[in-house]
DNA sequence: AGAATTCGTGACAGCGCTGTCATAATGCTT
DNA sequence: AAGCATTATGACAGCGCTGTCACGAATTCT
């Protein structure tokens, strides 16, 4: 099989392999007709150009790098599959790279990796956005990148979020509509962009329909189903116990349903739980989770955009389909039970 | 930051390019002093050798794929982490590629990326593993590839396996172990290699405690959740039904939880369930589920080892650390109720 | 000791592409 | 119609590396 070359193209076109190249790369200054006479011979021959001849010319690797450091494998394979989606459409190659945020080494075998794939680019994800040695690092070393939910999203060209408070809210609502009014809130870590954003939304659902916030029902987690059985343990032996609970992820409202099931309260007849990520444990349950759904596919095909077009010095700004996230409604969220103990 | 160059450790340590060049590939003749000179000279200036030009030059990609087609994140995750794992050790990059092995595309998909990305082995999980068109279009386009746990696995060079059927047995045991002589078998979709060797672990366990194989014990799934709560449906109602039932999977198990629950049925004491995969819900369930753990990692890092050993035509054969599953006992699993209905 | 082999090294070309610059063709101005 | 700007194309070098081959030095053989 050998393969077909630009000057393939180029002698069957009867062009130099230069204007193939520049049809190739979509430049300009290509006469409307030999762009279409090349386009022709390409489709013919099925060419496809030489990665490797490209990076090395072009000096870029048409590489990007996917950095993430998180629990859930739904979450890294959602995102994977986003940005290999605009990866393949731009003709880029995908780098993942598993890492741990909290490591000492992480900067060295990024560095590392950075000199032997030459990535042109890299997206990051939480919590590696808010490592702040590391952006550093990259700002040092001239590595663009584009963040994927960060604290702050102040800087929209490098960032793309979706805005937890606001579905938490809803989520919150969703649970005052059913009656209740004592609602139990697990976080997940301090530091983490989500974590904040989720406990804002509870906060401004209870402010919207006067109810007080009570310091009490805020329990501290860390995202592991472990700290959802103790955070629940609390709540529910509390002297005057919620009603419902939000757990900030489906993991810790595992961890609730077990806690739950142990002391005999009934989901979602004597407790509503809510979670959040969707996880496919939250189907798997019983009774199933009521969630919260992120979009996290159409957020790193995204992000993947942004990257690409900042490597491309492409400047227009990208017009963005509103990503928004989304309440799954399962059965154990339920109307508040009145003859609760 | 300006790259350094194969020609900057060459004139650093006083040599040729290309003897750097046979230093850097592990080529033999060159002499112990040369070779200890010429490493410190790369450690000195830390040099890493351009992709991009070794693979233009040598016409190799450096590249190697991993072809999936699999709902369960986890299992990818797993796969990716241990072909990552030796990637990085032998200066390999990894193309992850999801694909769907029923589409009629597949074929040409992969036929694409193989010309674009010059990929220089693949990778192969079940059920690509099984799907012949694909392997005969690997063969005739002269693409090395690596099967993991294929249905046939005669080949030891080209697929690394474990054995489903010996800790399916072992876990049946168990379950006899406790006292259980009906125990129902969800199977999963026939063709699946996992799904045969289950059914035939089970057999054997039957067999060698001379225990009757009872067919109507035995239901089909197709290792979803919905097909876990129909299949355990059936199992349930059977006019004689199971004290224990073995699920080919964990989101069949949970299935299966969720039907025992709406029948009233209490889990470990009226009915003991067991899984397959320990995946992340198997811990998240109440009761934790009994499941069988497999060393997926070790397994696509041994995967991607004998890949690229093919392809640097190493011939000595890979002495392997032996492959195990394990058997997660948790509270699913129990003695057998005698006042059970 | 001389011939034959092996070893250690370097010169050189070229992998397939792109950047730079030159040049030809075209359009636009006055 | 001559002059100038613009557009369309090509020639050529070179990105950083490796394959091939050549060549002298060291080793082994007869």
């Amino acid at each position: 099989m050998k393969a077909v070359t630009m000057q393939d193209v180029a002698d069957r076109a009867g062009v130099s392999p230069k204007t193939v190249s520049r049809v190739v790369n979509n430049e300009p200054r290509v006469s409307e007709s030999t762009r279409k006479k090349i386009e022709k011979v390409i489709d013919e021959l099925s060419f496809k150009p030489n990665k490797s001849a490209q990076s090395l010319a072009a000096d870029r690797s048409l590489l990007i790098g996917l950095l993430y450091d998180n629990p859930s494998s739904t979450y890294v394979v959602d995102l994977q599959a986003g940005v290999l989606g605009v990866c393949n459409k731009f003709g880029y190659g995908l780098v993942i790279h598993p890492c741990e945020n909290d490591s000492p080494e992480l900067i060295q075998r990024l560095r590392e990796l950075l000199v032997s794939s030459r990535m042109d680019g890299l997206i990051l994800t939480p919590p590696m956005t808010e490592n702040q040695e590391l952006l550093d690092f990259l700002v040092s070393s001239g590595t663009p990148y584009v963040l994927i939910s960060p604290l702050d999203n102040s800087q929209s060209e490098l960032s793309v979020s979706v805005d937890d408070s606001v579905i938490t809210q809803q989520a919150i609502q969703s649970l005052i509509d059913f009656g209740h009014r004592r609602i139990g809130f697990i976080t997940g870590l301090r530091k983490r962009s989500g974590s904040e954003m989720r406990l804002l939304g509870y906060q401004q659902a209870l402010e919207k329909n006067n109810i007080s916030y009570d310091e009490s029902l805020i329990v501290q987690g860390n995202f592991t189903f472990g700290s959802g059985v103790l955070a629940a343990q609390e709540l529910l032996r509390h002297e005057n116990p919620p009603t419902a609970i939000f757990a900030s992820n489906d993991y810790m409202a595992a961890g609730v349903m077990k806690a739950a099931l142990q002391l005999r309260i009934s989901i979602p007849h004597e407790l509503s739980l809510c979670g959040f990520d969707d996880t496919p444990v939250a189907g798997y349950m019983s009774p199933g989770l009521t969630t919260i759904r992120h979009p996290l596919e159409r957020l790193a095909s995204h992000a993947g955009e942004l990257l690409i077009r900042q490597l491309k010095k492409h400047t227009q700004p990208l017009e963005v389909e509103t990503l928004k996230s989304e309440l799954i409604l399962r059965g154990s969220t339920g109307p508040v039970n009145n003859k609760t103990n």
